[in-house]
DNA sequence: GTGGGACAGGTTTTT
DNA sequence: CCTGTCCCAC
C-alpha cells in the first residue's frame, strides 16, 4: 500500500540533487516504476543519508523492505544503513503517531555481497549440488590450503623457489575476480612469476579440487558461486524475482564477478540503484574495477539516469580546496567539483616533524590540546597508510596513558590460540575441512604433521568421518590426550550442551593445551574468554562461524585491553578502513613517497592513480581541521633497536609545488620552545621562521 | 616423527 | 620483527 503523506516530511532536509536520487521512478504518487539508477556522490556529500532515505522512500511508498536488497562494502556500513532507515521510517511515522509500525521496516536483505551470497548458498546448496553445511576459509586458511596442496604437489622443494603460499593465492585470486586468464595476469600483475605459469596452473586446478573434496569455500568463491547460480537463467530469474530493488553502495570498489551478479539478477536495470564514487576507489589491488561505475549507465537501453552529489557538508572550504587540487591532478574521471558553504577555517597544515618519535608527539600534543578545546577523542583520528605506520604512535599513546582503538591491520583472528579454538569448532562443524583438522591436530602432544595427515587421511573417505575418525588409532606418545580428544568431539558432535554453552567446553579442553604451547598463556586465556562473550552473540555455531569469517572483529584487543564503549578514545585507523567516516580533526601520518605512495606500489601508473586517491580519501575524512605530518628521517626496520640506520624523505609527490599554497607549512617543534610561547603569546599569526627552516628540512 | 633451536628473509591495503 | 624453514637430538 503506497503512503505517500509519509514522505513530506521526510525530504525536508535533503537539497535537490539529494532529493532527485531519492525520489527517481517515485515521482508518480504512489506508484513505483524505477529505471536503472547511478548516484555519483562526492566525499561528505551526504550519500549514506540519501540512500538511506531512498530506501525509506521506497517503503514509505509502498516496497516491502523483505523484498529490498541493499549491497554494502562493509557490514558495519550495513547495521549503519538499517539503523538509520529505520530512524527514517520512525520519524516519519511517529510525527503521524505511528512509531510501532516502524518495526516493520527492519531490512532482512542488508548486507556484503559476501555475506548475502553465503546466505543464499546455504539456501540453495542443494540445487547446486553444495553440501549446506560448508564452511568458509578466510584469507590464511586459503593460504594454509595452498600451501597444502603445493606441498603434495612437491612444488616446496624446487631449484629455484616456487613463489609463496600467499603471493599463489594472490595469482589465484585475481584470476578469478577479474574475469581473466592466468596469463594477463602473470603479465600485468605478477611479471616475476611469469616463469611458474604451468605449475601454478596445476596448483590452482587442485588447490579447487581440495577446496571442492572438502566442502569448504574461500571468498572468491562465494561470489563465484553466486555467479554461476546466475549463470543459470531459471536459478537467476528466480533469485532476480526476490528483491523488487537492489541498491549498491560503494560501487566504485565492486569487481567484474560482483557486476555481473548485479546484472544476471536485474539484467534490465529495473530497481536497481548504484551508488559511489570514482574518485574514491581504493580495492584495485582486490580487482575491483572503475569501469564498472564508469561504464554502468551504457549498460542499459536507454541509459542509467545519473544524478550527481556535489555539495559537501562535511569539511571546510581550505580543506576542500586542498582535497580538490589533490584529484584534479588525476586522469580520467566523471568530472565534479566539490563545493561547501563552510567557509571558515584554516588551512590545512603540512607539518615537517624530524622522525617518526617526534611525529608520534606532535599527534599526542595536538590531540590533547584540542581536547582541552573541547573535542572529545573519538572525534579525532589518526590515518595512515600501512597498519605498523602508527607503531611509535601506539608506543607514545600508551606511555602516556591516552586510549586508543585500532582499525584495519592485524586482526583478532589472526592470533594462533583464536585460529585454534576456531579450527576446533569448525572441524565439528565440517570434518572435511582439512585446514581446520590439520591445526586442530597438531594441538595434541606428540601428533606432528604425519601424523595428523595419516589420520585424516583415513577418515576422509567415510560416510561418518567423525566416526571414522573414533575408529583410527593415534600414536601410544599421544597419551590420555587422544582419548579425552575424542570424548570432546564426541559431545560437541551430539549437540548435547548448546549453543553457546559447547563453546565453553571447548574453551576448556583448548587451555590444557594452551599452557604447554605458549609461554604467555595467561594474556592469551584473556582472548579466549572474549572470543566466547562474542560467540555467545550469535544464534548458533554455524552463524557465528560464517559471520565472524565474513566480519572479523576489526579492533585488536592487545595489552592495553579494548575501552568501554561508553569511554572516550582516539581512533587510529588505515586509510582504506577510513572509508565513508568522518571526524573533526583528522591526522595523517607519513606523508611522504614511499608511504604515500607506497614504495611497493611502484611502476603501473593506474597503481599510482590509487594511491593519490588514497590521499584524497584520507583528507576527506577532516571535517574542521587536517594535519598532514612529514617526517623528515625514517628508520629503516630490521635493525638493531640501536640501530641507526635512516632514509631521508620526501614530501609526497602528489602535493606538488602548486598545491603548497593552499596549505599552511609548518615545522615542529620549533626548535627553542621558549621563543616560540613568547611568539604565541604574543599572538603572532604566522612563523615565517619556521616556514623558511621547514624549507630546507 | 616430533619438537626445539638456529637462521634467513620478506614486508600494503581487505571481504 | 615475526614467520617460515632447515637441521638435529630425542
Amino acid at each position: 500500500m503506497g503512503d505517500s503523506h509519509l514522505s513530506h516530511g521526510l525530504l525536508d532536509k535533503l537539497n535537490s540533487e539529494q532529493r532527485r536520487a531519492v525520489e527517481h521512478g517515485l515521482e508518480a504518487q504512489g506508484r513505483i516504476d524505477c529505471p536503472p539508477l547511478l548516484v555519483i556522490a562526492g566525499a561528505g556529500s551526504g550519500k549514506t543519508n540519501t540512500l538511506a532515505h531512498r530506501v525509506a522512500h521506497l517503503v514509505a511508498n509502498g516496497a516491502d523492505p523483505r523484498r529490498i536488497l541493499l549491497l554494502t562494502f562493509s557490514r558495519r556500513a550495513a547495521m549503519e544503513m538499517t539503523r538509520r532507515v529505520e530512524r527514517i521510517c520512525g520519524d516519519a511515522l511517529a510525527s503521524k503517531g505511528r512509531a510501532r509500525e516502524a518495526k516493520g521496516a527492519i531490512l532482512p536483505w542488508a548486507g556484503t555481497f559476501h555475506g548475502v551470497a553465503a546466505r543464499l548458498l546455504r539456501e540453495y546448496a542443494l540445487q547446486i549440488g553444495l553440501d549446506p553445511c560448508f564452511t568458509i576459509h578466510d584469507r590464511e586458511d586459503s593460504a594454509d590450503l595452498i600451501n597444502l596442496v603445493r606441498h603434495e604437489l612437491g612444488f616446496s622443494k624446487t631449484e629455484r623457489r616456487f613463489p609463496t603460499k600467499g603471493t599463489c593465492l594472490s595469482i589465484y585470486s585475481r584470476c578469478v575476480n577479474a574475469e581473466s586468464d592466468i596469463d594477463a595476469v602473470l603479465t600485468t600483475s605478477f611479471p616475476w612469476c611469469a616463469g611458474w605459469r604451468e605449475e601454478l596452473k596445476r596448483l590452482f586446478e587442485a588447490y579447487v579440487e581440495a577446496k571442492q573434496a572438502q566442502n569448504v569455500l574461500d571468498y572468491d568463491d562465494l561470489l563465484l558461486y553466486w555467479a554461476e547460480m546466475t549463470n543459470d537463467p531459471v536459478l537467476a530469474a528466480e533469485m532476480g524475482r526476490r528483491f523488487d530493488h537492489i541498491l549498491v553502495d560503494e560501487y566504485q570498489d565492486t569487481n567484474a564477478v560482483q557486476s555481473s551478479i548485479l546484472l544476471a539478477l536485474k539484467p534490465d536495470g529495473r530497481g536497481v540503484t548504484v551508488v559511489g564514487d570514482d574518485a574514491q576507489s581504493i580495492y584495485s589491488f582486490r580487482a575491483a574495477t572503475v569501469r564498472n561505475i564508469l561504464d554502468f549507465p551504457a549498460r542499459f537501453d536507454p541509459p542509467a539516469k545519473i544524478v550527481t552529489l556535489e555539495r559537501n557538508y562535511r569539511s571546510t572550504q581550505p580543506i576542500l580546496a586542498a582535497a580538490n587540487a589533490v584529484i584534479d591532478l588525476a586522469r580520467e574521471r566523471f568530472a565534479k567539483n566539490l563545493w561547501t558553504e563552510r567557509n571558515s577555517g584554516g588551512r590545512p597544515l603540512l607539518v615537517a616533524v624530524g622522525d617518526e618519535a617526534d611525529q608520534a608527539r606532535y599527534v599526542v600534543e595536538r590531540v590533547l590540546d584540542n581536547r582541552e578545546a573541547g573535542a572529545a577523542l573519538k572525534q579525532q583520528a589518526v590515518l595512515f597508510r600501512t597498519s605498523h605506520h602508527s607503531g611509535p604512535l601506539e608506543v607514545e599513546l600508551t606511555r602516556r596513558n591516552i586510549p586508543f582503538v585500532k582499525f584495519g591491520g592485524l586482526k583478532f583472528l589472526d592470533a594462533a590460540h583464536v585460529k585454534d579454538l576456531l579450527a576446533l569448532l569448525r572441524f565439528v562443524e565440517n570434518p572435511r575441512d582439512r585446514v581446520a583438522g590439520f591445526r586442530l591436530m597438531q594441538l595434541l602432544p606428540g601428533m606432528g604433521p604425519s601424523t595428523a595427515t595419516r589420520l585424516l587421511d583415513g577418515m576422509k573417505e567415510d560416510a561418518d568421518p567423525l566416526a571414522a575418525l573414533a575408529a583410527v588409532a593415534a600414536p601410544a606418545r599421544v597419551g590420555a590426550d587422544w582419548p579425552l580428544f575424542l570424548a570432546l568431539i564426541d559431545h560437541l558432535k551430539a549437540g548435547a550442551a548448546g549453543w553457546p554453552a559447547e563453546i565453553g567446553y571447548c574453551r576448556e579442553w583448548y587451555e590444557r593445551q594452551l599452557d604447554r604451547i605458549y609461554d604467555d598463556a595467561a594474556t592469551r586465556r584473556a582472548d579466549l574468554v572474549q572470543l566466547e562473550q562474542i560467540a555467545s552473540g550469535y544464534p548458533s555455531r554455524e552463524r557465528f562461524l560464517t559471520e565472524l569469517t565474513l566480519d572479523p572483529p576489526d579492533a585488536t584487543s592487545d595489552e592495553a585491553g579494548p575501552p568501554h564503549l561508553d569511554e572516550d578514545f582516539l581512533i587510529l585507523s588505515t586509510i582504506h578502513s577510513a572509508k565513508g567516516r568522518e571526524w573533526k580533526s583528522v591526522f595523517l601520518l607519513n606523508v611522504v613517497d614511499g608511504c604515500i605512495p607506497s614504495d611497493l606500489a611502484t611502476g603501473a601508473s593506474a597503481e599510482i592513480e590509487e594511491e593519490r586517491r588514497l590521499l584524497y580519501v584520507a583528507m576527506t575524512r577532516a571535517k574542521d581541521d587536517l594535519h598532514l605530518v612529514v617526517p623528515q628521517r625514517f628508520y629503516t626496520h630490521g635493525q638493531h633497536p640501536r640501530g641507526d640506520r635512516h632514509v631521508y624523505a620526501s614530501r609526497t609527490r602528489f602535493i606538488t609545488e602548486e598545491i603548497l599554497p593552499l596549505l599552511e607549512v609548518v615545522s615542529w617543534p620549533t626548535p627553542t620552545t621558549q621563543a616560540a610561547e613568547a611568539r604565541s603569546a604574543r599572538s603572532v599569526r604566522i612563523d615565517v621562521g619556521a616556514k623558511m627552516r621547514g624549507m630546507w628540512r
